[in-house]
DNA sequence: ATATTAATGGATAACCTTATCCAGATATCC
DNA sequence: GGATATCTGGATAAGGTTATCCATTAATAT
């Protein structure tokens, strides 16, 4: 439901919210979340223009959130990346239903409205508990 | 959200719906719900690979629902195309999270379910009121 | 039977998402 | 300043979804 692009630019701001004070380089974040390097390194291009990541070049460099994690929710990456689009106006562009939508198209808006919602409500902090990777994992990887 | 697949296939569903009686051909469907006629016969095909259409042949022949409209779901019609898919074995195949998706995980998952079930409670015959197709724009569409 | 109507299935093309590769820009360390 | 580390951006390719076209099959009507 979500795409590829979104479900890793969500494990690449979680990974970013376990270290908010030290720089991660696009490698190391691409080997703890396994998402491939170089496709990673667009995502992180997108997760900087909209303002949530930060990156410093060089060495010692690397990507930082810029935000803490409580202020950062699921929505706020996903549409970073992925913009989750209500539907609006009638996909049949029929002038008869500009202003309301028929009744399947209002079904399927609710529905992507109530996954915003759900999206909005939940802050990276929230997802900290555990990460997707427990830290001999992260050792073993980053060794491998 | 939804794959236009998946979109076609519900228009073309309500469309069928509206008229459980008469047989509506391929081509009288992709007029209606306007979706390319050649791409509706492939969906069309899946919709009857999954018993919700039945097809007839030949001149005066068609397609019709095989249920009542109040016995299909949205949830069927998308499943039928375009299958909903749960998160239930970690994306990133950690075998410390095969029975317990990570925090990230769990809640993609609680969203695409709480989807899943919003779908299954929409019957087609609860979208019938007023279909995405006023009768004039029908015939104006027909005609035309 | 023949002509006509309409679904079915296969081949192909256009387009978008995902992925890879690499040259350039910029920062740090010595 | 030179070497190294790292991000940035462009070009390109692989793959999946969407769309089109056409030949074949099956049913009906006359």
């Amino acid at each position: 439901m979500l795409s590829q692009t979104a479900e890793y630019a969500l494990r690449a701001m979680v990974t970013l919210a376990a270290s908010p004070d030290e720089a991660r380089t696009a490698l190391q974040i691409a080997r703890e979340a396994k998402i491939p390097a170089d496709y990673l390194a667009k995502i992180l291009g997108s997760l900087g223009r909209a303002g949530l990541v930060g990156a410093q070049r060089g060495r010692g460099g690397g990507y930082k959130a810029t935000r803490p994690a409580e202020h950062v929710t699921v929505l706020d990456v996903v549409d970073a990346v992925d913009p989750l689009r209500r539907i609006e106006t009638c996909p049949l562009g029929l002038a008869a239903h500009e202003r309301k939508l028929c009744p399947l198209h209002r079904k399927l808006d609710e529905a992507i409205r109530s996954v915003q919602e759900a999206f909005a409500a939940t802050t990276l902090a929230s997802l900290a508990g555990e990460s997707f990777m427990s830290d001999e994992e992260k050792h073993r990887d980053v060794v491998a």
